[in-house]
RNA sequence: GGGAGAGUGGUGGAAUUGGUAUACACGACGGACUUAAAAUCCGUUGCCGUAAGGCUUGAGGGUUCGAGUCCCUCCUCUCCCACCA
């Protein structure tokens, strides 16, 4: 018996593969399909979680090459980042030596998955021909006027040092290493995602995604309308700006609170109440993020100034507290304390008057939040919590003072990092003429190599003279480049636009190739990037559209998430834990197919799970079953006319079900039924029951639906078949309605809806309701003497149910 | 505290519109081959019961001829957000 050896195949076919151009993307489109899997960054080895995201990704695009389909399917690497800088400090490497080696190597394993990438079609960020286009990016946001500095409070992280978005803080860490993150004033540079708040909410509802992963959106984007309103100061000129969802409740305002960094802080505090408000601002100014998060009990001062209520004309306190923060709404809110648990809790906790504007609950207890009939509240008596937003929001746009609002949680990106390894803003800081733009006809702003770094870690470009010093594009004098890089997101928030054709030189991307490819047919990456690099991705998209770059405004019409995998104990793999899997070592040993059938039949594509070695060796049990199977030679023993039959309407059905599963990424129950037909056919070709020329069709079919999910395999016993061109080319196998439709029908008998007994019937005979009740009658007997039947559900080629007293 | 999702054998998991629950695989047990082991192959395997039979999809209730699937209450777990006014 010759045994299958997947390092000698596959070393042959991805030989054959490359010198016969296999994997070329078409130039001609009819029928595209763009297969995207995130890209990764190049860390320097491809770990099993790598092998997860782009075998079956592959799957579902030879699947789709097979059924007709023009693929673009390629693969880059998302090369600026941390980790290069941080070899380079720690190892003295250069980050572009190390980064271009792990690039290397990570092709060299990469080319082992047996994925049909077209290498022509590939790019990596930290690459100058793409990173000037990163930079053209920056310049149509900075001439738009959403790529701004601002100086303001941002999240430092001390052990990165850099800044980081408010999407890379995860629970008051840094979502790279873990360090708490520390509160700054700084000026940075931020684009204005803001500017596309409401279409980034409201265009979810047109694409294809997890509705866990639009929710995530939706809520971090956190979209509340309301309204603004402006409270007069008692003795003072200044308004104070408040933003509420319950305009209804005005009538119940009793008390103020603004943020301890609010800027009207100072000029309204009194003198007898300065010291303490003074002590409160600096104890909050110590305290880092997770302090803050942190502080349960509300803590505050009173500043001695009071605001009117414009509904009742009361004099109300205001407060200082850090539970209102100055990033959101106006920095400033009126406490209704009847109506709000945290504003119930903050009077609660002061002595502060509580006033009841909403009919019921029990404000002794607690809050009453929920909506209802106004109370308490003069001429808006009686009315409905909802009617009397709109009425009272009225009112006071009538008077002057409020106006409706939609607020958003969402905040600009900031997008500087004081770090080398990024994209250099293309900024120039003049003396004269201020912060000007690098013009697009000096790109790239090219990041200079072979930097060497100090052991804090200092970004090189602060010392590079070269670099540093340039002349002012207007007005000619010595200027100063700006020294901060962009952050890595940025630079991955356009990539799937370049690579129809990465060798483009006229702009960014090549608007004929986009309009062939564009938008992304399915996109396949992990869920951590539900509001980073998925949320920033369709911010460029929207920003592209709107200035007519292209005609489309979704980025990635499909997306599927996949799981992750876990160490074989069930936990995240770490090298400190010792459960890290090497695919490498399963790969040299069992072979690329092998591991790919594991990963697609382990679970559900979506939900991931532990690598378990056992299971695996029952998958590639399966790869051998499988190729003893259709290698060894067939001998007709009894040929029998019924067996071929159901060998037939059995490879069908194989058929209909692959076809039906894998576009909806079902991997693990198609190869299930894959090795259900194996088991079957195995057991037929042992008894030699069906003729040598139906078995030869049987196998040949079996093969193509094999392709998709074990190339080499797949390849191999192609040729042995006696095939010339490649299985990879050609059409996916159709099924037959009717062999896929059973001649003969079980059908069973319930007696209550008890399972009782069954029988056979000619499919032609299922559907005579008559018929089947007789039939099922018959074959009780004895078993409903002397019972009474009530009625009988026939349900026609399924069952018949008895429903007796 | 808010939002989303999930609970099925010893394990990973299958189950068209409500219509044979536990497919496929792992593990376990028994057997064949072997001096022996590995590999391979064959059988058994939801639970209780010798059997007939009964029970079974987190718990309890409901709708229905019939519920893993639909509705209500509760419990547990996972993920996301979190003083967002």
């Amino acid at each position: 018996m010759n045994k299958y050896d997947p390092v000698k195949t596959e070393a042959k076919w991805t030989k054959i593969w490359h010198q016969t151009n296999l994997n070329k993307t078409p130039e001609e489109v009819k029928d595209k399909f763009y297969n995207l899997v995130m890209f990764p960054y190049p860390s320097g080895n491809l770990h099993i979680g790598h092998w997860y995201n782009f075998a079956p990704a592959d799957t579902l695009g030879r699947f789709s090459k097979m059924h007709g389909k023009d693929v673009l399917e390629p693969f880059g690497y998302d090369s600026f980042g941390l980790p290069a800088e941080n070899a380079a400090i720690e190892r003295g490497l250069m980050a572009d030596k190390w980064t271009d080696q792990n690039i290397a190597d990570m092709t060299k394993q990469m080319n082992k998955i047996g994925a049909m990438y077209d290498w022509d079609k590939t790019l990596k960020t930290s690459d100058p021909n793409y990173y000037k286009w990163t930079q053209w990016m920056f310049l149509k946001l900075f001439q738009d006027k959403k790529a701004y500095q601002k100086d303001g409070l941002v999240n430092w992280c001390p052990n990165d040092k850099t800044v980081l978005a408010n999407e890379q803080v995860v629970n008051g860490e840094c979502d790279r290493c873990g360090s708490a993150v520390e509160r700054k004033n700084l000026k940075q540079w931020y684009f204005k995602t803001t500017a596309f708040a409401d279409a980034l909410i409201d265009d979810l509802d047109s694409i294809d995604w997890s509705d866990k992963i639009k929710e995530m959106q939706r809520n971090w984007i956190g979209r509340s309308v309301g309204a603004h309103i402006n409270f007069a100061i008692d003795g003072s000129n200044e308004k104070l700006q408040v933003y509420t969802t319950r305009p209804d409740t005005i009538y119940g305002v009793t008390f103020m609170v603004v943020a301890p960094e609010h800027p009207l802080v100072s000029e309204i505090t009194s003198e007898d109440q300065s010291k303490e408000v003074n002590n409160y601002i600096a104890e909050v100014g110590a305290k880092t993020n997770i302090d803050r998060m942190e502080t349960k009990e509300k803590t505050g001062v009173f500043t001695g100034a009071y605001a009117v209520n414009p509904a009742t004309n009361q004099n109300v306190p205001i407060w200082i507290s850090e539970y209102v923060l100055m990033e959101y709404g106006t920095g400033a809110i009126m406490s209704v304390p009847a109506h709000d648990e945290r504003d119930y809790e903050f009077a609660k906790k002061f002595g502060l008057e509580i006033n009841q504007v909403i009919e019921g609950g029990t404000i002794e207890d607690q809050a009453h939040v929920s909506s209802g009939k106004l109370i308490n509240s003069g001429e808006f008596d009686g009315m409905d919590s909802d009617e009397a937003k709109q009425k009272i929001t009225t009112w006071l746009e009538s008077k002057n003072i409020g106006q409706k609002q939609t607020n958003y949680r969402l905040r600009d990106w900031l997008i500087s990092r004081q770090r080398y390894w990024g994209t250099p803003i293309p900024i120039i800081h003049c003396d004269n003429c201020g912060v000007v733009a690098v013009p697009e006809k000096d790109l790239p702003v090219v990041l200079p190599l072979d930097q060497k770094f100090g052991k804090d870690g200092r970004s090189p470009l602060l010392d590079n003279e070269d670099f540093l010093n340039v002349k002012c594009p207007d007005c000619g004098d010595d200027a100063k480049r700006e020294t901060d890089t962009m952050d890595t997101f940025v630079d991955s928030s356009w990539y799937f636009l370049r690579y129809p054709n990465p060798h483009y030189q006229d702009g960014p991307f090549d608007p004929v190739a986009v309009k062939r490819w564009l938008p992304v047919d399915r996109y396949i990456g992990g869920a951590e990037h539900a509001v980073l690099h998925l949320m920033y991705a369709r911010f460029f998209t929207k920003f592209l559209h709107s200035k007519g770059h292209l005609d489309f405004n979704e980025p990635f019409t499909k997306l599927i998430n996949q799981g992750m995998i876990d160490g074989p104990d069930g936990k995240k793999m770490s090298k400190s834990k010792g459960n890290v899997i090497n695919p490498d070592d399963y790969v040299d040993k069992y072979g690329a197919d092998s591991v790919r059938m594991y990963l697609m039949f382990m679970g559900p594509y979506e939900d991931g799970g532990p690598w378990d070695p056992k299971r695996f060796e029952g998958t590639h049990r399966f790869v051998n079953k499988i190729w003893e199977m259709i290698t060894s030679s067939y001998s007709e023993i009894s040929v029998d006319s019924a067996v071929e039959a159901e060998l037939e309407s059995k490879l069908h059905k194989l058929i209909k079900k692959v076809t039906e599963d894998v576009p909806n990424v079902r991997f693990n129950t198609a190869i299930a039924s894959m090795m259900e037909f194996v088991n079957y056919a195995s057991s037929v070709k042992l008894k030699g029951e069906v003729s040598a020329n139906q078995w030869n069709i049987v196998v040949n079919t079996f093969t193509k639906v094999l392709a998709p999910f074990a190339p080499f395999l797949s390849e191999e016993l192609w040729e042995k078949l006696g095939n010339h061109e490649s299985v990879h080319a050609q059409a996916w196998p159709i099924y037959d309605e009717n062999l896929v439709k059973d001649d003969v029908l079980t059908i069973i008998i319930q007696i209550n809806g008890k399972l009782r007994d069954e029988f056979l019937v000619n499919s032609e005979d299922a559907f005579y309701q008559d018929e089947l009740e007789r039939m099922a009658k018959e074959k009780l007997g004895d078993k409903l003497a002397g019972i009474e039947v009530i009625k009988t559900i026939v349900v026609p080629g399924k069952l018949v149910n008895f429903v007796v007293r």
